[in-house]
DNA sequence: CGCCATTTGTACGTATGTATT
DNA sequence: CAATACATACGTACAAATGGC
């Protein structure tokens, strides 16, 4: 509206060139009608198509491909993406090991989110589940006992499995998506961080088979209440770790700087 | 495990050098403890201490700036960014502007996930917000009520200030960000669908004026119902659109192709 | 198997616009 | 205004990967 521009403005003020190429690529798709896995025009068809140099056509197909709207493939060509949620576990994951001031602030919102999630779609998880899933989560819980302490990667393999498999029959797929892309955030931004005490496989076992039965039963106070009793122990970790860490921090700073200079 | 590689595998299998660059620049602001805002080196100096080209720190430093993990001001410098949303906002929009079979599901799974937080998160939200923060929300309801049916982006405005005034002063920043991204990709989605119903203006502030009432009375219950009051007739509109859609998809189906070649 | 065409990846050089000093 | 530093854009050349012959 005025003149002044605060900070925060919208960086469209003058669309650059790659911006441009990236929603004339956009627009070939939508207009086209493109699907995932469709073939894009080659790089240099694009350079004629649109009058750019490769060198901007790469930059904004590689923009695109970040967000999984193409998808490129070397020495093959360029596809529409499966416009998956990667840029978001990437995004988050990036902020979780960066954050400043408490690394295990955004692990814990992470999780409150899962929970939200999970919890709020209870009814409907419980009216969607089939005889079938709710057998294939039963393998599933019975393959992680199996692996058990001897196979921590696989333990976390099951564990992702569980949770993907019990929102996935949703016919809301963006919820499950969101669920699991958290669950990928977290499992990248944990193992970076210190201090946080080991996962108790086995109540996450019997956590699992709680949930199972409430969902069995058609029990949706008892699926709350154990997807609350799932959780709880994760929040509680956090919370030591978060705790243990503001200590320390109090400690070290009191110690004073030392790392002050680093270029 | 097999040589055979089920065409889903991590491409991580090769790490191109602008995939390394990428990681570089991000361990280079976590190496050195950045924040957001501070300045990173030029791509003269990323080239020498990276050993790349230009073009290779060009392509990472873009891909980096759509995630918002840095912030690209020209002619000044780059930066740390802000670690917004954007990303999943832009993806999420792209994907519903997509959406082959049926461009309103997007549409309603985002309206669900922003009621299932809503919703989920009540009673923190009911005992976060202050006096000052409801009266800003009264505020809200005023101004939306003045600009009325005479200014449709005032009013989109001060809706989305007012989801936005009703999370933010939760302490789990990413629910609050989650729930008004989703807000902008609605609002980028719906204005390029034909079919969806004029929004109810005043229905719409009467049902944030039950919203602020019930907050104010700390009646938790009756914030649930009035967050489900207010989106209701969204979600109502949304399925009208999606049926008239399908009966209209059948007709022009029984009309016979007529797009079939576009190359 | 090698060879070759296609396509993307990397590198370098140069010119231009823009913001700071 | 001039100088400087930086980002933007273009063009070209070669390397590497893929698939078909």
């Amino acid at each position: 509206m005025s003149p002044s521009r605060p900070q925060e403005f919208r960086t469209a003020a003058r669309p650059s060139l790659r911006q441009e190429v990236s929603e004339a690529i956009k627009s070939y798709i939508l207009d086209n009608r493109l699907r995932p896995g469709d073939p894009l025009p080659s790089e240099a068809e694009l350079c004629t198509a649109l009058g750019a140099s490769r060198s901007s056509i790469r930059e904004a197909v590689k923009t695109l491909a970040v967000l999984d709207i193409v998808e490129v493939r070397r020495g093959h060509g360029t596809y529409v993406g499966r416009l998956s949620l990667s840029a978001l576990v990437e995004g988050l994951a990036f902020r979780g090991l960066l954050s400043p001031e408490d690394d295990f602030r955004i692990l814990a919102e992470l999780t409150e989110v899962r929970e939200l999630i999970e919890r709020g779609m209870a009814e409907r998880i419980l009216a969607t589940l089939t005889d079938e899933d709710l057998d294939a989560l039963d393998a599933l819980v019975d393959e992680m006992d199996e692996r058990g302490a001897h196979d921590g990667e696989g333990f976390a393999e099951c564990d992702r499995a569980f949770h993907r498999r019990l929102m996935e029959p949703l016919d809301n797929k963006l919820v499950s998506q969101l669920s699991l892309a958290f669950w990928d955030v977290y499992a990248i931004v944990a193992p970076h961080l210190k201090g946080i005490s080991e996962e108790d496989e086995a109540g996450t076992i019997a956590d699992h088979r709680a949930i199972v039965r409430a969902a069995r039963e058609g029990d949706a106070d008892g699926f709350v209440r154990a997807l609350a009793g799932h959780y709880a122990p994760v929040r509680r970790r956090l919370a030591e770790a978060r705790a243990d860490t503001e200590a320390r921090a109090d400690t070290e700073a009191a110690e004073g700087d030392e790392r002050a200079a680093t270029a």
